[in-house]
RNA sequence: CGGGGCGUGGCGCAGCCUGGUAGCGCACUUCGUUCGGGACGAAGGGGUCGGAGGUUCAAAUCCUCUCGCCCCGACCA
């Protein structure tokens, strides 16, 4: 996607690489020259000093691609359980990620500061998440004895701030925004860097005077994101979500698309409809239900305790099957009814009046002190307990379900005989072919990797920490917040999961370590060949490109294996047998194979395809 | 935190059941041959067998405790 910005960038690196060289230090000060010197200082780069060490086995705390590529590839070397080194590769590609949020936040009138990783405990108790946050918030006390956190998130510090600083509507809109290491105590990291404990986020945060401007705050941000994720070269989906933890009313999650994501998301290209699963809305079945065809009867079921055991006996599919869960309530178990085939949806049912959130199964011997049978065995027939029935199970006759006494079960259930008429609530997961809330078509399921969320907040915060601005009236008015998170070291591991081969990474041209890599065949005995290489390296390094030569005296097979590893989209072969002819070998990532070209091609491709990433 | 698994040179593993003083592949060092798809040969360096305690003449191996890591569930960028 060209830009201004971004051909100014490479334009103003030229200009000066040309001037002073491609390791000059130019002392600037505005924002352009910084991002110009910090590339320039680092944009070319020899193998042989790079003191990387790729790997040909996967480290065996490795399950996930991106993990054991980012592993093998020596991107990242795990310190302790969620914690990880950025080695100097890996390093390379999250500056790619935070240059490209950057730009895109800037532009879209947001204002970088940097906050305290460590906050005092004072402000968490000023909102109230001191106690709502439990153990993933990491805590400490300092040599006073006095309480802190390490900030998993900062709209405490930021409100601080705001409330501070802001003392006029005059001054807003602000958007302030921050890139800086996170940590969430979680319970279980998991797969490498894309559930790590310490963590980078941008995260924004923005004030205005009232909720139409806190819309155009949020419109602006869902704008400035989708420029980020497409910017990036990412497939991505952005879906409705829950609010959760952070509060507030609208939300929407931006998802890398890839088969791997810990997530499931609804969408319907027709209806332009998407959501996170967890929020997805059942519609309720306008089939009528049938009549009663069968008589209750209660059978014996012997040792069979699931949905898939009594479909085999009975010679029926799951949808003809209700099962009932029995969750902790607030006065005592609940009991949530659901057609065999679906899912319970968590989110869903822990906002049910009398459920107890988070949702919580009951265990064993509650199930049995509440029913007086063992959880196989369940239904809500003559059950005493509150009862919630899923939409879909209320259009059902004749079902067949558990008779709540272990080894029994009932068939030819039926509402309105067997069972008072139900009052429906939403419960399940949506599934591949449902009706979307629109109506008019239907729904298939993805799978995502969370990247990106932006939240509607509202005055959560400054109503807690009294954060008010005057008004024109001259009422102090309390701001209305948003705020906007992208997870930019889980980018890197998402832009993996979703680019890759059996040989390696495949990195989307804006997040590449690297531009291209050199491979010099045998540069260590023939000089036509180092000669060529060093030319080569020099000019495209001067040409502002990130460049790679690899030098190392090491046998081609090996260069071009780590080539592929470390997934640089662009790649020139210089040997001999090419130089013959005047040609280098200029092979695409992506491609199956490579094509010889002159020395000019070679470069206007290679410039072309930089300026325009 | 509940359930499962694993800790042996940098990485991947064997040895443990049946105690006898540590081995293989990769990587690393040196030399030679080779050289456009992860070469071959030779010679090397590197390990308190996660830690502590116990049993025993003797512990990587058996016992107890402990620490760490990975996988499956609830949380989230």
């Amino acid at each position: 996607m060209p830009s201004w910005a971004t051909n100014g960038l490479r334009l103003l690196r030229t200009l000066f690489s040309s001037q002073y060289g491609h390791e000059a230090s130019i002392l600037g000060q505005n924002r352009l020259e910084c991002a110009l010197r910090y590339n320039q200082v680092s944009s070319a780069m020899r193998f042989s000093e790079f003191a990387l060490t790729t790997l040909k086995e996967v480290p065996a705390e490795a399950e996930i691609v991106s993990h054991k590529l980012m592993l093998r590839a020596g991107l990242i070397r795990r310190l302790a359980s969620g914690l990880f080194t950025w080695m100097p590769l890996g390093l390379r590609v999250l500056r790619k990620v935070e240059t490209v949020v950057r730009e895109e936040m800037d532009r879209a009138g947001a204002l970088e500061l940097l906050m305290p990783a460590v906050q005092p405990a004072e402000l968490w108790k000023e909102s109230g998440r001191w106690d709502q946050y439990g153990p993933l918030l990491l805590r400490m006390h300092d040599r006073h004895d006095r309480e802190f956190c390490f900030g998993p998130t900062h709209e405490e510090v930021i409100t601080d701030i705001a409330r501070r600083e802001l003392r006029s509507y005059k001054q807003l809109p602000v958007n302030y925004y921050q890139v800086q290491t996170k940590f969430r105590d979680e319970i279980r990291p998991r797969f490498g860097v894309m559930r790590s404990r310490e963590f980078i986020m941008k995260d924004a945060y923005s004030f205005d005077i009232d909720k139409d401007g806190m819309r155009a705050s949020y419109d602006r941000m869902h704008a400035a994101y989708t420029a980020i994720f497409e910017r990036l070269g990412l497939r991505f989906r952005v879906v409705d979500a829950d609010s959760g933890e952070i509060g507030g009313s609208r939300s929407q999650e931006f998802h890398v698309l890839a088969d791997s994501g810990e997530d499931a998301i609804a969408y319907c290209d027709a209806d332009n409809y998407a959501s996170n699963i967890e929020t997805a809305a059942t519609v309720v079945p306008d089939a009528q239900r049938p009549a009663p065809s069968q008589d209750l009867e209660k059978f014996a079921t012997p040792g069979i305790k699931t949905i898939e055991q009594l479909c085999d006996l009975l010679d029926i599919t799951p949808a003809q099957t209700v099962k009932t869960l029995i969750v902790e309530g607030v006065d005592g178990p609940v009991a949530l009814v659901l057609r065999g085939d679906h899912e319970l949806n968590a989110v869903k049912a822990q906002k049910l009046p009398g459920v107890a959130a988070p949702l919580t199964m009951a265990d064993t011997a509650a199930i049995r002190a509440a029913t007086g049978a063992h959880a196989g065995s369940l239904g809500p027939v003559g059950l005493s307990l509150p009862v919630y029935f899923d939409h879909a199970v209320a259009v059902l006759a004749d079902f067949c379900c558990g008779a709540n006494e272990d080894g029994f079960h009932y068939r030819g259930v039926n509402f309105g005989r067997d069972l008072d008429e139900p009052e429906s609530v939403d419960l399940r997961n949506v599934v591949e072919g449902d009706p979307t809330p629109g109506g008019t078509g239907t729904l298939s399921i993805a799978r995502g990797i969370e990247v990106g969320h932006i939240f509607q907040l509202g005055s959560k915060y400054s109503e807690a920490m009294n954060a008010t601005v005057q008004a024109p009236d001259g009422e102090n008015h309390v701001m209305e917040m948003g705020c906007y998170g992208i997870g930019i070291t889980r980018i890197v591991g998402a832009a993996i999961e979703q680019n890759h081969d059996e040989d390696g990474i495949i990195w989307p041209a804006p997040l590449a370590p690297f531009d291209v890599v050199l491979v010099a065949i045998n540069m260590h005995r023939s000089e036509a060949v180092r000669e060529a290489a060093e030319a080569l390296y020099t000019e495209l390094a001067d040409a502002g490109l990130d460049v790679l030569l690899d030098d190392r005296d090491a046998r081609p097979g090996v260069k071009f294996a780590d080539a592929e590893l470390i997934g640089i989209p662009h790649r020139v072969v210089i040997g001999d047998r090419g130089l013959e002819s005047g040609t280098f070998e200029y092979r695409d990532r992506r491609a199956a194979k490579g094509r010889d070209l002159k020395r000019e091609e070679v470069l206007k491709l290679l410039k072309d395809s930089v300026i325009s990433s």
